[in-house]
DNA sequence: GTAGAGGTTCCAGTGCGCTGGAAGGTCAAG
DNA sequence: CTTGACCTTCCAGCGCACTGGAACCTCTAC
């Protein structure tokens, strides 16, 4: 019911609640599960510190800010400044990746099969000490 | 030795062979693998495809084609474009995830911790529909 | 002879975020 | 009363590329 209301699987809410991001919740007679609404809005966090990027062990660390009645605005701040600056290493790392296979790319289509014969498994993807 | 020789450990040649990256070599008297010169420019292809972003799945494909005593070019090509158009979609989807985080860092630069006590866990990490 | 640095085998664990399945209980609808 | 969809628990596995450790063996140098 929470899951689908949050758009994701019950397996998830309960691997959630496992993993420390979600309080266990009262259970009805039958043993059921039965979420106060703000488990809705706890869920919405999650998600969107997810599209932040954070990990769950990070939103776990935030959400336990929270739940200890402080605003973890600085511990925000600072998560947020670390994913920054690890996206814009991926980006560069990933630019730098895409150059060579550009070049790999461009070899590779340059390539006559009857001139691989050679005692390397493979030319193209010989890099600059290949 | 092999394993020093080519800059990584003796464990991950061995997970290779078992992976089926590496033949099993021949070995000494006392149970000791011992690899034909070969090898190291096998390990050296490893790399090479490696760092092109090619999985190890993959790269025991191309290796297959090759001790099959076929050119694998016509396949590298295509495992090449492949990985190119993945990573150009990864640096497409990073750039947006950068787009967002620094937006979110000036919201987080720009908010005063005594303002976080509504409802919800964080307006920072708050998206278009939170 | 003995220490130490390597090798051998096998099994298990890492990180991350779930996901799948088995075996059973519960509920609303027909 | 039965069907079918949900819930519960628990345990296992995914993908990827290693990595760690135990228990043992072998070689080299002193």
């Amino acid at each position: 019911m929470l899951a689908a209301q949050a758009g994701i699987s019950a397996k998830t809410v309960r691997f959630y609640e496992e993993a420390g991001l979600l309080p266990a919740p009262p259970r009805t007679s039958a043993g059921y599960r039965d979420y106060p609404e703000a488990a809705a809005a706890r869920l919405g966090f999650i998600r969107d510190a997810q599209t932040a990027g954070l990990t769950l062990a990070e939103i776990r660390g935030v959400l336990a800010i929270r739940d200890n009645g402080q605003a973890p605005c600085g511990h925000v701040t600072d998560l947020i400044d670390e994913h920054l600056a690890r996206i814009e290493q991926r980006l560069a790392e990933l630019d730098q990746a895409r150059q060579a296979l550009r070049e790999m790319s461009r070899r590779a289509h340059s390539t006559d099969p009857a001139d691989c014969t050679g005692e390397q498994v493979c030319s193209i993807l010989a890099g600059p000490a290949g």
